[in-house]
DNA sequence: AAAAGTCTGTTGTATTTACAACGAAAGCAG
DNA sequence: CTGCTTTCGTTGTAAATACAACAGACTTTT
């Protein structure tokens, strides 16, 4: 266990935290450690799931199939990621997507009543976990949130715009960059590629924009 | 303060706490009360929130405006819901959006501070209120989740496809009845109506699902 | 420096979607 | 029952998108 120490120190869940006392927080959370090889499945859709995970080493895919079979990936989990955090719920159904490592993997599993019930005297870290685990999900809650705004606008224009909008305003500046290439772009806004390359040439060419590579800068009009 | 405890008691976060104990918590986490007039700016965007809000009366928008003055909706409160939980990270950036009433309008402030930190002795439901609030944000992001991946395919085909395989999947069962009229899973998916309602008759035609109202039945190939 | 590979913008075409309009069916009120 | 309103399916047309293909710019490898 000692060896995840370290890792640990840096995810989201555990900051603020020191080696020595997540050792001591691992064992007051009965925390488990389990190993998947390449293919196999570390969940299954209609399972229920009591804890919440972390993944050590490998990788993830979260994914789903639908009822004809079509198969579908939901997201890519990375080492120090938190997972699960949303299929904890008591009594509210079961697991609606399959989790497989793509690579060989080792997840750690922390039972989720142990976090979210203070043990009265024992750990003192246990606030700042509380804390952590509640902004991590909420900072989340945020990301999905904004995400959908931008993918429900309609058209792929109405949808670059208000993501670089929304750019804009966080940066405080009407030129920033922006963590994506085009294709990454692309696929988290949900259009097609070119189309977007293409509709971000029109507003350039209308005087709405300018841009090259990650640089971004919106116009008045 | 009292006229509200029989609305708190019904709400998500307060879920199994009795009024009189849901009294002592409101003064324990020194809830502040605010009233609005219809019209009304309750926050602006770059705001610093500091609390959990609950709606106690009226109506309440979340909108936003881009960096071209263009006005969208994003979300409708009413009476009992929470909001602004996704904005209460320390040091993590300021409101995106404007909460308007539209409405006149009373708003619960609690201090996320007091909620997250358990006070040593004084509130024996507190245990109990940090796992409601975690709940509640938890399903809210299994939510999104799940509506991203509706949205996130690339035609309206595939959208109901994949909204439907997961309500059958949810109800364990390939027939089902859905909470939306047409014109309501319309806008959850984001897509246009009658090019829905189109397609609908389209995969009806194929064999591939029956329907009548909100009851639909999937069809095996 | 040459070669191989990646990223981006552009174009043309087939497909899909948005929008407006309308009639039938269902639900509701007087 | 009658008229009014809402919901739903259908259709035609204009607009937008997906897809495939390709060329130039830029990177990385050899």
């Amino acid at each position: 266990m000692k060896k995840y120490a370290a890792l640990l120190k840096r995810t989201k869940l555990f900051s603020g935290v020191g080696e020595n006392d997540i050792l001591s927080m691992l064992h007051c959370l009965n925390t488990q450690v389990r190993e998947y090889n390449k293919g196999e499945y570390a969940f299954r859709q209609g399972e229920y799931i009591r804890s919440l995970m972390i993944l050590a080493v490998g990788r993830l895919h979260i994914q789903k199939e639908d009822y004809w079979g079509n198969l579908n990936i939901l997201n890519e989990i990375r080492p120090g990621e938190m997972f699960g955090e949303a299929y904890i719920i008591p009594n509210s159904g079961t697991l609606m997507n399959d989790v497989v490592a793509i690579e060989e993997s080792v997840v750690l599993f922390f039972d989720i009543d142990r976090i979210l019930t203070v043990c009265s005297s024992a750990c003192p870290f246990h606030t700042q976990l509380i804390k952590n685990l509640f902004y991590t999900i909420s900072d989340k809650n945020k990301s999905l949130v904004q995400k959908i705004s931008y993918m429900s606008q309609r058209s792929t224009r109405e949808k670059l715009l208000s993501y670089l909008s929304d750019e804009a305003k966080r940066q405080n500046s009407n030129s920033f960059s922006i963590p994506f290439n085009r294709q990454q772009l692309a696929d988290f806004l949900s259009v097609d590629r070119s189309a977007m390359s293409n509709e971000l040439s029109k507003l350039r060419n209308e005087g709405m924009l300018d841009f090259h590579k990650n640089e971004f800068t919106l116009r008045e009009l």
